[in-house]
DNA sequence: CCCCGGACTGACTGGTCAGTCAACTGGAGA
DNA sequence: TCTCCAGTTGACTGACCAGTCAGTCCGGGG
């Protein structure tokens, strides 16, 4: 991850390469995190990396290039994880449980980075969500491949598509970060852990006490109120 | 729903009294949903509207305040259906297929309004999500509700906490909506039926063929990849 | 007939920032 | 010593836009 970091500071033979771009890149991340994009003036982003405002610009084309340098950055990670996790041989829950784990641990880890990503790009239907739709439709595609296999194996069964199954995992994982996010869930080690076990549990094992698996229930009588 | 609309407009003996708040309100939402809240200006809603600038503001104290009024008029109905549905006796299943298809049919109604609500509200962390986490805590409760009714009468194990299963079951829906606001996930009168299903089949019924229901399997040793 | 007040209009103001740029610094090489 | 230039600085500009306000229009009551 950072070895070009780790090369490019033992040729300076700098004992603490100040470096500054990947200061800038932090501080941005406090500063988005702290009062979403929008809000978040240039200044800000130079204040918090203690650097001169103009720095930001040498560095960067645009306020906007910081945000996707820090979303890419991070979620090129996010995909190798997954590609990984994919090719050991492993039940399909088990790599859905390394999956979970993976991100809520990336929240625990930098709670912040998480923050923006999701708040700022995967979740900004307007903005920076179409922009990297591609890359975000890349680890949906990815988890549905899991399931998928699963299905064919017989491990999983077939009674949702491969790609909705993906969307609500990846669904019940984002609700709960931003359960996190927005203080509605308490936070700490035990309840990180617990976390992921319980959105592999819900999507895995289901609800139903007595479920007839193997058979899709048909729907109850739609509910006819539609407002407005 | 609109009962006090309907009796002014009587009152006014109006053949198609504009309303002008309506069609600012409407306005609002078509707006909003093309463009973003942010990056949409108050004149592109008075012009949506073909209404001058200044009436927006005769109505409404802010543009912030019309979002708000969008937001908390549909919210309220959501809560109400909710509540509606908890109150008859019908199986918990049929409670959750019940709402996520009020969800659903609120998208398959007005596609625009929902966007609106979910990414400028409902996922937003760092402004109206925040002002308005009250209200969106009550839908989140109403399902835990639920769900804990379920699992007490033993028709819902409770390898998870009603809490987690309402985060994990709502944010299925989110996430489906999502796909659909980001033109993932193809549209359409059977879509929107196979989404109603296949979100409670996933959250009720599990994934797993062999699903030992009852004990909670414990997690698999997980993996130590950590980024950054 | 006039007055009042609510509905309505849109030009204008004040403040806010993203992005620019001219200037400065310090170290490496000639 | 003198370039040279990447890295660095922060004052400044130009655009943009939420919100204001002085004023028009019109219907109803006196």
């Amino acid at each position: 991850m950072a070895s070009a970091r780790d090369a490019e500071e033992a040729a300076a033979d700098k004992p603490a390469g100040p470096d500054k771009r990947r200061m800038i890149l932090d501080a941005a991340v406090v500063a988005f995190a702290k009062r979403g994009f929008h809000a978040c003036r240039v200044s800000d982003i130079a204040d918090e990396a203690n650097v001169a405002y103009g720095l930001v610009y040498h560095y960067f084309r645009s306020k906007d290039e910081v945000l996707d340098t820090l979303f890419l950055e991070r979620w090129n990670v996010l995909l190798e994880v997954i590609t990984e996790i994919d090719h050991q041989t492993l039940p399909a829950r088990d790599k859905l449980y390394a999956i979970a784990s993976f991100i809520v641990d990336s929240y625990r880890h930098d709670p912040d980075l998480m923050k923006v990503i999701i708040v700022e790009v995967t979740r900004a239907a307007n903005s920076f969500g179409r922009t990297h739709l591609t890359a975000i439709r890349e680890a949906y595609a990815l988890i549905a491949g899991i399931v998928e296999k699963a299905q064919a194996d017989g491990s999983f069964r077939d009674a949702v598509t491969p790609g909705f199954a993906a969307l609500a995992f990846y669904g019940a994982i984002e609700q709960v970060l931003t359960g996190w996010i927005f203080d509605m869930l308490p936070r700490g080690d035990e309840e990180f852990d617990q976390a992921k076990a319980f959105i592999v549990e819900t999507i895995c094992g289901g609800l139903d006490a007595a479920a007839i698996h193997g058979t899709i229930g048909r729907p109850p009588e739609p509910s006819d109120r539609m407002g407005r």
